[in-house]
DNA sequence: TCGGTATTTCGCCAACCACCGAAATAATGG
DNA sequence: CCATTATTTCGGTGGTTGGCGAAATACCGA
């Protein structure tokens, strides 16, 4: 979880996440969207995949990565814990 | 929002927001839950304020903190974002 | 005005991070 | 098996970050 939030810090992680929202992409046609070296996309991807927020697969010499719902709805539940269900009534609805 | 994300990616700060979540409280409350020197915790309480996720006023000759839950509703939204809608209905709903 | 309590600001340091280019690895086509 | 294409790994660099203790600031009560 930890390492979720860290992940969504940067601006440029935070894209690619973007991008893959619209639909799977391999490693290269999302480097190309940056005026970034691979070197720098492939650690970027590294880390969103360390935190579980994309799934990496192999397609013969490429590489797709794809969205992992799942682990995003868990990161925006845990920001709605963060504030959600104030013990004493002072916030408890919303 | 960047900040925003950046201010939630250590394990200290949530456990403000956390804290800060039961009740308000003043800078030297908090301070006293960690185990950290309170210059590190005033770091952590400008990182918070700057990134608009808690408030600040002064009481007397202390600080009350106190949560800014529309800004943590707003981060929230914006993992929503991240996978919501996906625009050609590959994952629209939910 | 002085002393005390609460909090922040100020160097300082070690660890981490985003970035790069170059070299290494993996898989396909010929 | 070799060349090509896709991607990652590696070594290095500058900038950011979390931590500290000490000094500075702010406010109150006597």
């Amino acid at each position: 979880m930890n390492e979720a939030f860290q992940a969504l810090g940067d601006p440029t992680r935070r894209e690619i996440l973007r991008l893959l929202r619209k639909r799977d992409m391999t490693a290269g046609e999302i480097a190309a969207q940056f005026p970034l070296a691979r070197s720098t996309l492939s650690g970027h991807f590294n880390t969103l995949k360390h935190a579980g927020l994309i799934v990496a697969e192999k397609s013969g010499t490429s590489i797709v990565y794809s969205l992992n719902v799942s682990a995003l709805e868990q990161t925006a539940a845990a920001v709605m814990e963060l504030f959600d269900v104030g013990r004493n009534g002072k916030r408890a609805r919303r």
